[in-house]
Formats: C-alpha cells, structure tokens, sequence
DNA sequence: TATTTTATCGAACATAATGTATCATAACTT
DNA sequence: AAGTTATGATACATTATGTTCGATAAAATA
C-alpha cells in the first residue's frame, strides 16, 4: 500500500504539469514552475521523479498503458478506433500529451509503438515472399506510424471535427496502401 | 557590403551550433555553450541573434533556401529526387538538421513546406468535384509531409544505405497513393 | 491509543545560464 | 589618415538547478 501522502503529491505534481502544458508549453516549464503551480517542496519533487520527462510518463502510466491496450488489441488488423476513442473520451490529457504544445516523450512512444506493430503485421506475410527490401520497410512502416501520429496531433489540435472512426479509417487505409504496393496487391483491382 | 567581423562572427557561431548539435543535441545547447565554443564575446551573440532557434534559422539561410528551391522547381510532379539528392551532398549539415539530436525548426519548416506543395497539388485535380472533405485532405495532406521529413530523417541517421532517387521514389508513391484514394472517393460519389 | 516510521517543508547552498549595459580597443571602411 | 563600428571584457541582477539537513506533520503499525 503506498502512502497517502505519496499519492497525493504525486496526483498534483503531474496535474500542475498538465495545466502547465496547456498554458505554456512543454518545452519552456521548468521544474521551478511545477513545484509553485503544486505547491510543493523543491526536495519532494526530486524524491519522486528525476525530471520532467519522468513526471510525464509515469505520472501518467494509467492513461498511457490504457491507450496502449487499446491499439494492441487490434494487433491482427490494427484498427485504430479503439486508440482514437480512447483519445477523445480523455481530451484535456491528449491535448497536453499530443497537441502542438506537448512535449515528445509520448508522441515518440506511440509513434515507436506503432511502427513495431506496422511491421509486426507486414513480417505475417513476409515470409511468403522474401525478395522484400526489409529495411526500407521499416522506414516505410515508421513514416507511417509517424503519420499517423501526425494525424492524431491535428485532430485533437482542432478539437476534433472528425469522429474516431472516421480518423481511424484513414489511418488503416495508410497501411493498407503501403500492404498493396509492397506485396503487389491492387486494392483498386479488388473493387472493380 | 557586409563588414567582414560580421561575417567571421556569423559563420563561426553558426559552425559552433552545427558541431554541438552533433555532440550534445539541439535541446541541451545553451548560448554559453555556443558562445564558448565559437570564442564569442555575449553580448557579440545578441547583437546578431535573439536565441539558438534564429541563429539556426537565419545562420544557415543559405541551405535551408537552396534545399527549399530544390522541392519547389518539381512543383507539377513533386519529384523529391533534388531534395534528397541535396541533402546527401551536405551530409554533415542535414545530420545536424534533421537527424535525432536536431532541432525542430527545419523539421518543420520543410513539413509546411512540402503539405503546402502537396495541397497545391491536389487541388487541382480537387476543382473538379466539390465534395470532397477538404478539411480531411489538409490532415492527410500534413500527416504525408511529415512522413516524408521522417523518412529523410532516418535516412540521414542511418548513414544513407539507399540513393536519392529511390528515396524519392517512396516519396512520391505516397502522395500518389493518396491522389489515389482521393480519386476513389471521387468515383464512389459519382456513382452513388 | 501510543509508538514508530516516513514524507514533506523550508531553508540554505554552490553552480550555472540569462539578458542587458558600459567602455576601451581593435578592426574595418571610406 | 580619420572616422566608424564590431568586438571583448567585465559587471550585474535575476532565475533555475540539484543537493543537503533538521524540524514537523502525517501516516502506518502495534
């Protein structure tokens, strides 16, 4: 059981830096602003966490271990609803964490995250066909995953004018063209 | 005609933040760092510059608009085979630009830069049918030219196992699979 | 409830970076 | 050769950093 006053700081140091974010930005709050917005000690901040970049990833483990879940349990398919509807339910955080003024720590951990499972999901029907240039795909599935990242950080930036599936769908068919073109299948070929 | 102390002092403090920039990354680069690296007097520094963000910007002027005419000329095609091709002939400077340790500046610069290119292109083609949700294109639109700056980013981190051209031609395939799916879009609600 | 454990605060500290200002000097232009 | 100006050196007040210490309050435990 951890200690009440333990969970209590901790609560309040990552809702200071939260706020923080929204009003100025990741990049230009220093430990120094944290602590007055928290109103907690110098040396407290540092029992608990190293840095900044430690305060926002877990502080916020729940959030991002739950946003995790939800694009890995499409893994078969990777379909993003679930992952966008999880961002849209939890606003204010996606903002902070995705938005223009969020830092990069979650950004690169979903963009990594993303581009694993993008290549996880191409390796299933590489090893039928094994004349694939393997490490442009891995470029190609990071670009993507990057993308898509992209996409979620204009959406929320713009207070999201689009549903979660529709955001979804667009996200898939980035993958689904790349799937085309590297294993020469015609998507177009199966419609007509 | 520009004194020539303004010119040594421009060059040498823009050297300094390319060679840190290798060393130490962007982010943890103060202006004591520079300073101190170049042999530069403070208040010399602000008396050119306002902070790091614009002696990058401004320092390296030169580069940043000879890149961006390369991706302008091919405006009708986007052919990104001289942009690649002039970044692997400044190595060193585009490692510094838009490698992992790099700042965000010229990542974003050039990523405006190539969605506004992409844009401009589709649009086109977008006079003729009207109902196309221009808002989602301008999201895909970004979310492709960030992917092509993260392509040319791991490219240049891992050393540039690939030619130019070939980069290029990923580049392209992407927009053109979007044209693509904008095209669909176009038939499907024709057809309904 | 009484006792022990521990998280927090407040204060102090040395170090370092910031942005500004002044002035003598060296380097440049004309 | 004379006038102009960019630079370096120095100083300054302000702010942030990361660490340490003891007193105190709040928690867990018996």
């Amino acid at each position: 059981m951890i200690d009440r006053r333990v969970q209590k700081t901790r609560k309040i140091l990552s809702q200071a830096l939260v706020s923080l974010i929204l009003e100025k930005g990741y990049d230009a709050i220093t430990i120094q602003d944290i602590i007055d917005r928290a109103n907690v000690g110098r040396s407290t901040f540092y029992a608990h966490f190293e840095n900044k970049d430690q305060l926002l990833l877990v502080g916020n483990e729940n959030f991002r271990h739950i946003l995790k879940s939800k694009v890995e349990d499409g893994e078969l398919t990777i379909d993003f609803e679930f992952f966008f509807q999880h961002v849209a339910e939890n606003y204010d955080l996606a903002l902070a964490f995705f938005g223009k003024k969020g830092g990069h720590v979650l950004i690169d951990f979903f963009r990594d995250l993303i581009a694993d499972l993008v290549m996880k999901h191409y390796k299933i029907q590489l090893q039928v066909s094994e004349k694939i240039q393997l490490k442009m795909l891995n470029y190609q599935a990071d670009a993507i995953a990057t993308s898509i990242i992209r996409l979620l950080t204009l959406w929320v930036e713009d207070q999201m004018p689009f549903s979660a599936k529709e955001m979804a769908g667009v996200s898939n068919k980035m993958i689904k063209q790349l799937e085309a073109e590297v294993f020469n299948i015609k998507v177009v070929s199966q419609t007509h």
